[in-house]
This record gives C-alpha cells, structure tokens and sequence, in this order.
DNA sequence: ATTAAGATGCATTATTAAAGCATGTACTTA
DNA sequence: TAAGTACATGCTTTAATAATGCATCTTAAT
C-alpha cells in the first residue's frame, strides 16, 4: 500500500515546473538532474503526464515540456490516479476467489478508495506550492 | 496501490470464522481447503491474527481458532491496517527526496490514508455478513 | 546535414510479496 | 506418559512487478 515511485517522479516533475517562470520549458535532463532520479523512468512518466494532458511536450531541439494548464486547474486526484493507474484496490480474481459473488469486501474497499480520491479532488498543484520560494531555492542551490 | 494477499486472506479467514457456529473452531487445513489458498502462507496470516487480538488459537490436538470477539466488534480499518502495516503511502526518503523539507505531498497523502481508514472504521466484520446464507452455501458444497 | 530533444520498445535488475520447507512447542487423549 | 495433532517460528526459495538500462526512432531547430 504506497504510491509507485513511478507517480511519485511524475508529482515532483509538476512541482518542478511549477516552479519555473511561465513559459520556460524544462528538459528530462534538467529534472533527472535536479532529484537525482534515473533518466530512463522518468523518460516514461513524462511521456505518459504529455498523454494524459498534464503537460504540453515539444520534441527536437529546443525542445522540452511545461504544464498544460495553471497549477491550480491541475488536481492530485487526477495526476495520482492516471499514473498510479486505476484498478480495484482488492484483487477478487487470480487467484479467484470461492467466495466472490457473496462478498461485500470489494464494495467497502471500491467505496474507501473513492473517499480517498475524492479527498485528494480538494487539492491541487498549487496546494504542493506553499512553500514555493524554498522549493526554487532548493533547486537553484542544486544547479550550482 | 493494493491490498497484500496476506491481507485478503486475513480478511478471508475472519469471514469465514464467522459463518461458524459460536464456539466452533476452525483449524488452517480446514481454511486452505476452502478457499484453494497455501497452507504455508496461511500459516502466518493466522498466527498474526492471534498476536493482534482478532482471533483466539488454541494450539495442539483439537486445536485450532475462532472469533476472539463478536463479528460486529471486529472493525475493519483496524484488521487492514495491521495485517496491511502501518507505513506512509509515499516514500520520501530511500532515496531521498530533495525537496522533502518544502514538500506537502507527504502530509496531504496521510490525510488520504486517514480519511481512508476513517471511511473503513465504519465497517466492521459484520458488515461482511450481508450474504451469510450464501456463503454457508458456498463453504459447505466445497466440503464436499 | 547536424544536433538536441522527446518517443518507443525490449532487456535486465532490484525489490518485495508469496510460497515452500523444516522443525519447535503446546495440548489432548488413549 | 507416549503419540498424535495443531499452531508457532525461522529460514529459504520462487514469483510478480516495479524500476532501471539500453538501443533506436522520430521530430524539430539551426
């Protein structure tokens, strides 16, 4: 029970941008460099945050990505729920389960993850930007 | 983002305990061959189950287990939140996040845990009930 | 053309859950 | 009190899946 690194890479990358002066674009290198995370799975998660319309992509030279949107049109609860994917929070089947049909437990599990998304709906990326000037201080003293 | 099986079959255990006449205990063999699930795994479900209260074992010759409490006592934030383990739903450190100090994601996610369990507190085995009959069903055809 | 950026697919490694195995300990009953 | 049965415990192995690595393709600016 705990958020793929996967989806985790992709909220710091929002943070990141969000950061940025409107307009610039950010590079894979440039946010690789700033976490310390490894280029080749954050190379997927970007792709997917431009799939999913979080952030518009510019391929060749000069190329680079921003936010699609204001960090307060961009929700947790749908940032989280597209990388993290969306499937049942309890598995009924492989293996199956005898007792499925009669079971209420996936109903209780289906509604308490529900609960939790829709907590995370009164939230958005400008909610991680409370303390924005130390998060751009952080990142400018990691550039030196 | 999913229960463990250990969970399930924690939580699998418990309902059928329940379908049970009160008093009756029930031994491992008798749960992995209702339910087509490991022994070996099983083994250590149960015996957490002792440790934490939810169910009384009785080692030895016509040993075995059953309810420590009634169906409606055993509250299922309480049964998921042990046998699931109580760790965060990110992880910012291992490795390390930079920008943990400034960041909110932390605190906004444990209050999704928490709304989470919250939602859940208001189940309990009982819950899992509704269906009784058809689950008495269901285990007796498989003692076939 | 050349270069720099993201896109894409496949292969490998690491992590952790799940399962297996062996043996210990408690309790019942003949 | 000996035998048998059930849970307890610890260690090992396997399986599943996330994470990472690598190679190459495509796109766009210069």
């Amino acid at each position: 029970m705990q958020i793929k690194k996967y989806t985790d890479y992709g909220l710091r990358t929002l943070i990141y941008l969000a950061t940025l002066p409107k307009g610039r674009l950010a590079t894979i290198n440039e946010i690789c460099a700033a976490y310390e995370i490894p280029r080749n799975h954050l190379n997927k998660v970007i792709h997917q945050l431009g799939k999913e319309g979080f952030i518009i992509t510019r391929r060749g030279k000069n190329g680079g990505f921003q936010l699609a949107a204001e960090p307060a049109e961009i929700r947790l609860d749908h940032v989280i729920r597209r990388l993290e994917g969306d499937t049942p929070w309890v598995n009924c089947h492989s293996p199956v389960c005898v007792i499925e049909p009669a079971c209420e437990l996936k109903h209780i599990l289906a509604a308490g993850k529900r609960v939790f998304y829709d907590y995370l709906a009164s939230y958005t990326l400008h909610s991680l930007l409370h303390n924005r000037n130390e998060l751009e201080q952080i990142f400018s003293t990691r550039e030196l």
